[in-house]
This record gives C-alpha cells, sequence and structure tokens, in this order.
DNA sequence: ACTGGCACTCGTTACAGTCGAGTGCCAGGA
DNA sequence: TCCTGGCACTCGACTGTAACGAGTGCCAGT
C-alpha cells in the first residue's frame, strides 16, 4: 500500500518527462533519462503497482504511461520544490510592472507578464470591493435631473454609476448630499456600508429626503451588490500550443468558460488563506475546465489580501515553475499597490 | 470577360451553399438545389469561367469549387440583399439592452448580444474619447501629494488617472485647480484641448503654477495619448465551430491578433463614413488575420459617430444575416446613447 | 448556345501486413 | 526478499494496395 521513495522517484519522473515531451513515457526512456539505479524491470513493477493505485495509467496498452490528475495532486503535494525564478524572469517581472500609472495600468500589466511568463491563460480580479474602503464619493452633476456618482475605493479602483433622480436637484443640494455621504462613508469598509447608507436616508434634511433615497438605492447597488467583481485576461492564444493534444481536442468548453466571469472568480477569487491554491483537472468544479488546471493565490499591499490571480493551463503543465511565477507576481503586485 | 447574369447566378449558389454546407460545391449539386434552368454540364462551363476570373476555386481537381475572396466581395457589392431581421432577433435586442444602468454596462451587454447573434466574435469600441467632449473634471485629494484625477466625458467615459504632485498641495489649492481646469476644459471637444491646457498652465498663479504643471501632462496624457481607446470583446467560443475547418486549422493567430487592441481598433474603430464596412480576407492588413473576415459599422447617438462595432469570423460566414445584425445592433446602441 | 456522354483525376476509405515500443510475467541471482 | 534479464504478447502507428466515387474537362450532337 505505503509507496515507498523509489515508487515515488518513479512518479516524479514521470510528471517530469510527460510534462516536457508530451507524449507517454515509457520504464526504458526513464532509466535512460533518470538516474534511478534499477533496471527497467523494476520500474515495470513499481509503475504496475502506481497504476493500481491510480496515479497514473496507460493510452493504450502497449503505451507508456501518463499521470492522472490523482498523481498530479500527488507529485504537486509531495514531489516538487518551487522552482526559483531564473534573474531573467526575476528582471522581467521588475521591468513590466515599472511604469504602471493607475489600478487598470497595473492590472493589464500584470496579466499580460502573468500570461508571458508562464505561457498559460493569465487571469487577475480587481481589488475586490468588498475587501476595500471608500476614499471618497463624487456626485457630478449631468443635468438637473441625472447625477454621475463615482466611487474611488482606497485599492484604487473606481466605479461610476449613472443615477437618475426623482426630480430636479439645485446645484447647492447636490454639494450638501456630498457632504453628506462623504462624511458618513469615507474610510469605511465597503461591508459596512449598508446600515450606514440606510441611516444616511433617515437623517437626511426633509428637502433632500427623495434625492438621498434614489441615492442610496444606487449607492448600495454599486458598493455591494453590482459588478463587484471585474476580472482581466490574457494569454489565450497559449491554449493552441501542444497541438490541441491538450484539452481532449476542442478549446471550445475552456473558452466558453472564460467569458464566464463567474466562473473565473470562483476559480481564482475565493483564495481565503494567503497560500497558493493548485486546482488539478476536475478538482474545479466546472464540467467544462475538467481538462485544466488552475494554479492561483491572493495578492494586496502587505498581509492583507484584496484579490486574486493565477493562471490557467492543460493539468499537464510545469506546476512548479508556475506556482513560483504566480507566487512572485502576486508578490511584486502587493509591493506596487502597497506604494499608494 | 463580362460575367451574364447566370454565371453570377452560379456564383451567388455557390456562396450560398458553401456558406450553409461547409463543403466544397460541385455541378451537380448546385442544379439539383437551386432552379437555375440549366445542366450540370452548362453550370461547369460557368464555373470554369468564374475560376478563370478569380472569383472561386478548386482545393483539389476532383473536388467542388469553393468561393475566393475575390468571390465573396463579388458576392457582398452586388449579389447579396441585406437580409431583414426576425421578429425573434428584434426582440432579442431589446430586450438585451433594456435595462442597461451606465455606459460599461451598455457595452458589455452589446458586446455580448452581437456575439450571440452572430454566433461569430464580437467587439465594441467604448465612445472614442478623440469624439467626445469633456463633461466634467474632478480632483480628489489622496495625500497631500496625490491627486486622482476624474475625468467625465459626454458619452458617459469615465476616465481616471493619479497625479503624483511636485510638492504638498493645500485643500484650498486643489479646490482653485478643480475650479480652473473646469472653467477652461468643460464642455470643450478633447480633440481641441491641448492648447487649453498648455493656457492652463500660463495662465495659472503663481503658486499653482507647479501643480498645474504636471497636472497638465497628466491631463494630456489621459485626454489624448494615453490608452484613449477601449475595447470589448465576446464570443471568442465561436471561432471554434466549424470544428477547426475555418482558420486552416489554427485558432492561435486569431486569437494573438484578438489580444492587441491596437489591431482591434484598425478593423472596427476607423469607420469613418457611417457605412457598413466589410473586409474580407486578406483585404485586412494583418497576417494573422488573413483566414478571417470583419462586418464593422459606426454607432453613435444620432447621426454623429462616436465609436465603432463589429463581429470577425471564417471567410465562409453568412454576409447578409451579419451585416443586418451589426447595423440593427448599432442602431439601438445609438438610440440608447442618445437618451443620455 | 446548351446538353448528354465519356474518359480521367484524385482524394477518401477499407484492408492487410509489418514494425516496434512497451508491457506483464517468470525464473534465476544477490 | 528484492532486483534483474529474458521472453512472449499486445496493439497502435505506419505503409502499400485496391476499389470507390464525386467531380471535372472535353467533345460531338442537337
Amino acid at each position: 500500500m505505503g509507496l515507498d521513495d523509489r515508487k515515488l522517484a518513479v512518479l516524479r519522473a514521470i510528471v517530469e518527462d510527460y510534462v516536457s515531451t508530451q507524449e507517454p513515457v515509457g520504464s526504458k526512456a526513464l532509466v535512460e533519462r533518470h538516474q534511478l539505479g534499477v533496471s527497467p524491470a523494476t520500474v515495470r513493477n513499481d509503475m504496475a503497482v502506481l497504476e493500481e493505485e491510480g496515479y497514473i495509467r496507460q493510452p493504450h496498452t502497449s503505451a507508456g504511461r501518463v499521470p492522472t490528475d490523482r498523481g498530479y495532486r500527488l507529485f504537486v503535494d509531495r514531489l516538487s520544490r518551487v522552482k526559483p525564478l531564473s534573474p531573467a524572469e526575476r528582471r522581467a517581472i521588475e521591468r513590466f510592472l515599472v511604469g504602471a500609472v493607475d489600478l487598470d495600468d497595473v492590472v493589464h500589466r500584470t496579466v499580460r507578464l502573468l500570461a508571458q511568463l508562464t505561457r498559460q491563460v493569465a487571469v487577475v480580479q480587481y481589488p475586490s470591493l468588498a475587501r476595500s474602503s471608500v476614499r471618497h464619493l463624487e456626485l457630478v452633476p449631468i443635468s438637473t435631473t441625472r447625477l454621475m456618482l463615482v466611487m474611488i475605493a482606497d485599492t484604487g479602483r473606481v466605479e461610476q454609476r449613472l443615477v437618475e433622480l426623482p426630480g430636479p436637484v439645485p446645484a447647492d443640494d447636490v454639494t450638501d448630499l456630498r457632504r453628506l455621504v462623504n462624511e458618513k462613508l469615507a474610510g469605511e469598509r465597503m461591508s459596512d456600508t449598508p446600515p450606514l447608507v440606510q441611516a444616511l436616508v433617515e437623517e437626511a434634511p426633509v428637502q433632500l429626503r427623495p434625492a438621498m433615497t434614489t441615492l442610496s438605492t444606487v449607492l448600495l447597488e454599486t458598493l455591494v451588490e453590482r459588478h463587484e467583481e471585474r476580472i482581466a485576461l490574457a494569454g489565450t492564444a497559449n491554449l493552441t500550443r501542444g497541438g490541441l493534444l491538450d484539452f481532449q481536442g476542442s478549446l471550445r468548453p475552456i473558452l466558453e468558460a472564460l467569458e464566464e466571469e463567474v466562473v473565473l472568480l470562483k476559480l481564482i477569487g475565493e483564495t481565503e488563506p494567503s497560500t497558493t491554491r493548485v486546482l488539478i483537472g476536475d478538482e474545479n468544479e466546472f464540467d467544462n475546465l475538467r481538462a485544466a488546471s488552475v494554479v492561483s493565490t491572493g495578492y494586496g499591499p502587505g498581509a492583507t489580501i484584496v484579490g486574486g490571480l493565477g493562471v490557467l493551463g492543460p493539468t499537464r503543465m510545469d506546476y512548479p515553475g508556475n506556482i513560483a511565477m504566480v507566487r512572485a507576481v502576486a508578490r511584486y503586485v502587493g509591493e506596487l499597490l502597497a506604494q499608494n
């Protein structure tokens, strides 16, 4: 039952070879390319055990072995060390993130960087509003019955929304509204705002009451309900590497999944503990992504986490490398955010 | 030399059959499925002429004919009428666009709608800043040496940018800065702003001079230089329909091109005249997109054009249908924008 | 000017045979 | 007890051949 060290070494060798060659690996090739110190026959016996335990499988009789999702899982958990970044990669990260002028810029650069470094599809979640605080709320009159509400979060995110007022509101009243909402909400965490917004309505002077009521609805929608989360994506062209052998021949389900923000958020957004998360094959909950793996982690200024980022690729991916890259990029982005 | 009516009818029949079946079409099948009133042999003679003129070609000897880019061009220009939308499609458009709360929302809904209707990749350009006017500029103090500049355009677009001031600026001065820039720039077309920004610096009171100088740089970058244009994309999964037969087997170049904003802007952004534009195969300037066609048009409130939208797909696409959809969606979006 | 007929091309499919990578198992040896 | 060399076996990949048929070009006849 227990797998001894050599069997684990064999599994590691199989994973490494298969990831790099993309071809089922046989016992003979294994002993040639790794110093296992035993003969092919011995390796074959070990392979038989590994297969019985579900860590590897044979695509056909008389073919080499291929790791199963379970095999990759064991590899990631116990058989691989995080690969240190090369100096070139380190430099690329620094160079790429220097000169970003605002949050949008940071996110776009990050996602492209990650796609380029890992040669996978990269996903970056904008700093979550739920984990941000309100820095400032601005009300810009568009017409007498329309306002543009602009919300600036401490993470640098800016959301705007048109407000249709129930009736005309003079400029002075807009000034008052602006003062009131900022006094009440500025500095507060988004998640704490609903009762405060409620209070705003109740405490508002009579003549501001209708406008404030409408405004409060939009405020709640903007601060907590509505598309709350945003996502940036890059590197979809990388899905076509490995000439359709990955993803069992069709990119369709993958591309479909990537268009659903909800899916992406579930994949990279829920990184509660700050540790890196690896989802292998059908460990994720989406049928469309059964043939894919995801490496993700949280990022944020200092120790707090404000969002997630990660990469998606075939289960046959370079886990140690990708884990290292994802972590490194997350750390750099965190530092960048901390400067604001 | 001149193509008589029957030869044109044959070409039209070939295009229609090939688009719907995706298989090279032969002379016998043609006369069976269309009322041409002549025998296969006659059609063959016509086909020979059409091939000589470069409108169709044979993938191999002993295969049917396939339209060339030139053939599609003739078809689009002279042989097809714009297909009227079905009531269901009309309803889908209306339903989809109702309830959009702001510009972001409108753009996202539009691009998804277009992708769904045409079953192609859809692209929507945000209203171009170059064609917009400044509605309001807001300066929000982040710290004593940092401002958040928020620019609101009359099209509803909102751009923000962090400003690093050369030294601390008191709150009163920020108020003055805000007043000055709005007095000078509000209501102006973006393209007219550079000299005005220059004037702002020259006319600024001495103690505001350094801050205004920095601000002016950022203003110019935000208003005219920097990512100026934004793009929304949807329906990439539609590229996988037609099982890799389109796009000569590899989606890679297409996906790569779709990640370049510059490319997309060139494809759908330059619609100067308000007429619908069709780019077939290598008529576009990008090697990566030689196997693709683009149908695009401009949109905007009323007669003015503020941006472009369109779809991209295999050269073997339903041109009349797609042209109709793109036009219809553009018109609806224009109406929606006119309401703001 | 159109049509029917005919010879020809050539990609597709089916089938048979060979090759070889890789396996499982077993008997013998450290 | 564990490892190893040997051996028979499996089965996918590849090759070559043959039959098939969709489609063509051409030509003589109406």
